[in-house]
DNA sequence: AAATTGACGGTTA
DNA sequence: GTAACCGCCAATT
């Protein structure tokens, strides 16, 4: 298994798996780096965030950080989740326990995303 | 090539 | 509950 990913970038790899957060599942940055066989590679999630081209629709607002916070700049979204029956708790924090998002990265997704 | 940056994670205070 | 510090890693300057 080479180090590299398959598809051109990191971030099109965050892409690909952001992008197949169902309604109402969060998804941690860590947790994210680890599924693509980054462990310590959640900043660069963030980063991926940041710069997430606007026609892949990504929900942004379901990828959180570790505390369950929604994202510094957008805490708008809280109600967005919400909206999707996402719990929250009383300081804000998103019950991660209950919306923790388990997933494994199939080539297909992989497929739909490269055309970038 | 080297230094800087950051939508983070985890621990500590 | 908040604040600060350290570590980690890819992208950017």
């Amino acid at each position: 298994m080479p180090k590299t990913n398959t598809i051109n970038s990191f971030f099109e790899e965050v892409y690909s798996i952001v992008a197949q957060i169902p309604e109402g599942k969060v998804l941690s940055y860590g947790q994210i780096a680890k599924l693509m066989g980054h462990p310590n590679s959640s900043r660069m999630v963030g980063q991926a965030m940041w710069g997430a081209p606007e026609r892949l629709a990504l929900p942004c607002h379901r990828v959180v950080n570790s505390q369950g916070r929604i994202a510094p700049a957008c805490p708008e979204h809280r109600e967005m989740l919400a909206a999707e029956g996402v719990t929250f708790r009383r300081n804000g924090c998103v019950d991660m326990a209950k919306h923790s998002y388990q997933l494994t990265v199939n080539s297909e997704q992989f497929e739909s995303i490269k055309n970038i």
